[in-house]
DNA sequence: CTCCCAAGTAGTAATAGTTACTGTTATTAT
DNA sequence: ATAATAACAGTAACTATTACTACTTGGGAG
């Protein structure tokens, strides 16, 4: 793999990030250092900084794919009202179970959904 | 909520099925039995579905949402192999920790991704 | 039972997120 | 320095999903 300006950019943006941006929000990012990158870059980009286990992805209700530049095994919570994402990093145990099913767990993602603490306060009102 | 044949179809297809199908899927075992029915009543129906909490969704790492007939809680894991997709049906306690964090957890979704035993077999030949 | 009307539908157009393609630029091995 | 080719910008294409519109149907009121 060929170094490039623009994969340095993009990976360093994802990893100061702590808002899990989706590709839409890392390429309005990266622009302002970058003016003229084109937003297939940035896919194609991301793309391969998943596939090298450089960035995490993660798969939610809405359908635009999240980053995630901390790849320390963690999960996440949802609240359905604001939207917010929490990062939890409890203890993530493989189970027991998966060796007597044979199976051989690589990565899990988990994700809570349910009502952060603000959302609570506001719906009790 | 007024009653149709179409959303009771595809409840009972989307409850039958044990291969967690995408819409497209869905669509194409619906018409065996309503021929002329329509792509977007399949989406419009598996939305309203799965608000109701009839069905549940898979979102993973192919971009299209999967279905599930089975409300049980429970996690699913994916070969990145061959892409079966394993029903588990192990506890899913929620952590103590999120009574602390203020947050409250009204689901949870979790795919482990790993290999199969049988792509297991095939990858030591 | 019939009539009415809103909810639901078929068919199609539109949208959003992502990927593919093409000619140009830039990295790196020689 | 030069050549080979990975990566790029810009744009077109694709796929999954949603929105729209005119027509149909379920089911309550009369």
């Amino acid at each position: 793999m060929r170094h490039s300006a623009q994969r340095d950019t993009i990976l360093r943006i994802v990893k100061d990030a702590h808002d899990h941006p989706t590709a839409d929000t890392i390429y309005s990012r990266v622009r302002e250092e970058i003016p003229n990158i084109s937003l297939g870059t940035v896919y194609r980009n991301l793309k391969s900084l998943s596939d090298m286990g450089e960035v995490d992805t993660m798969e939610t209700l809405d359908k635009s794919i999240h980053y995630d530049g901390n790849t320390v095994t963690h999960r996440h919570f949802i609240c359905r009202e604001c939207s917010h994402i929490i990062d939890l990093f409890f203890e993530c145990k493989i189970p027991e179970e998966f060796h007597s099913l044979g199976l051989l767990v690589e990565s899990q993602k988990t994700i809570y959904y349910g009502l952060c603490p603000d959302c609570q306060r506001q719906k009790a009102q």
